[in-house]
DNA sequence: TAGTGGTCTAGACCACAGA
DNA sequence: CTGTGGTCTAGACCACTAT
């Protein structure tokens, strides 16, 4: 898709670790023979060898090479961006929205002091597997970056009509998750089965200008909640 | 602390943005005036700079510059590896460790298959804040990476003790987060107030030649469980 | 000692934003 | 058009691991 020659570099050393062409435990071949392998310089093989290291792939370890790591434990990774629609087709499962509510508000100042907008476009979404209402999405949308949203858009997904009709590039987010007292409407938008509490996580989106533009409380069933995280020690 | 020009040059940054120099929303010096500035080169430069995107305390664009992020929603970091000493301290709050557990176990096979060792400590330490206990941490240790353990080094911080003492280098951990059903020994070992579940976070900590040497599983009172994360979507 | 990854340099060309 | 960040090169020296 790329262009760019670490880029491709990376996706060709995925794919081998992910075919056990490298297997786990096993070392990389080095930087050197990495770099005539590709016939590139040695920065580049090392962006694409960080990458990977980013990734979880491989450990880098001075004065012995590139380790490749085993990967069992990521067979349902939610870390970073996901979205729902990416994580049912994830599980292989068949899933379902339910729009709720769709509407124009005025930003409490608690979400205004967040967006830094007073328009909002607010979405209120239920999503079912297995015939049971499992997430409660509650989206905030700043109108002057998302003019238009319907009830279809809403029902497939929202972030591909962004990405693919308005060219909307989502960057980072930051996400909070606590856990909280089932709600009023979580007992009546959720098949909680007399759960009393729920996984609540608060995301702020932003796009590749570093402007937020949107705001999501997604409230998560206590038993069908589950998240994947991957941390390095930066030095 | 370090000799490293862009690791400098990185702490540098992070003082001003942190001090206010720069300001939130603002843009960095350029790349080609950072460069003149810290009398180096660009790729200096930009390693110094791709760290702070990293840690979210900028934004690159392309064609533009970088931007400074605001940091307000990081007041309360346990994204990444910290340990409950660093946690408690962060929080300014008086904090107590109980050490319930410390002995010498064959791993089950389940752990074994976890860690790839037999012989382990396991420690089983409960986190009281305010009086009242709220964290309940099960760790297991490989026997061969940490022979010698004792109920005061439990009672101070683990972490210090093997780095300091035993210049073992942590390098980066594999976490879970799910919501369980109190057991028995949870119902026990916290004040859980008739809370019926606790969060659950599983973690498989590695050295920095990627060897796994230590298994954590930490029970948090619902009602105290925060966890931040900062995802960016790495292209 | 030979081989590994970690840092650093000085240049080059490209893609994009803005006046 | 100029200035910005993104990629890439061909070297260099260093720190560490193994033998």
């Amino acid at each position: 898709m790329k262009s760019n020659k670490y880029q491709a570099i990376y996706q060709q050393l995925v794919m081998k670790i992910e075919g056990q062409d490298f297997m786990a435990g096993n070392k990389l071949p080095s930087e050197h023979e990495l770099m005539e392998l590709f016939r590139t310089s040695r920065e580049t093989v090392r962006k694409a060898l960080n990458q990977l290291a980013q990734n979880g792939y491989i450990q880098k370890v001075r004065g012995k090479g590139s380790i490749v790591l085993t990967r069992d434990k990521f067979d349902f990774p939610i870390s970073g961006l996901v979205s729902f629609k990416e994580l049912a087709e994830k599980m292989g499962r068949p899933w379902e929205t339910v729009v709720h509510e769709l509407e124009t508000v005025d930003g409490s100042s608690d979400l205004e002091s967040k967006l830094g907008e007073s328009e909002l476009w607010k979405v209120v979404r239920s999503r079912r597997v297995d015939d049971e209402s499992i997430i409660l999405d509650k989206d905030y949308f700043i109108k002057s970056q998302v003019p238009y949203l319907d009830k279809k858009i809403c029902t497939s997904s929202i972030y591909d009509y962004l990405e693919s009709e308005k060219g909307l590039q989502i960057a980072f987010a930051d996400k909070e998750v606590t856990v909280e007292e089932a709600t009023d409407e979580d007992k009546q938008l959720l098949d909680l089965n007399g759960l009393t509490h729920v996984v609540v996580v608060k995301s702020i989106v932003h796009l590749d200008d570093a402007s937020p533009f949107q705001f999501t409380e997604s409230r998560h069933r206590l038993d069908k909640f589950r998240f994947v995280d991957f941390a390095r020690r930066m030095k």
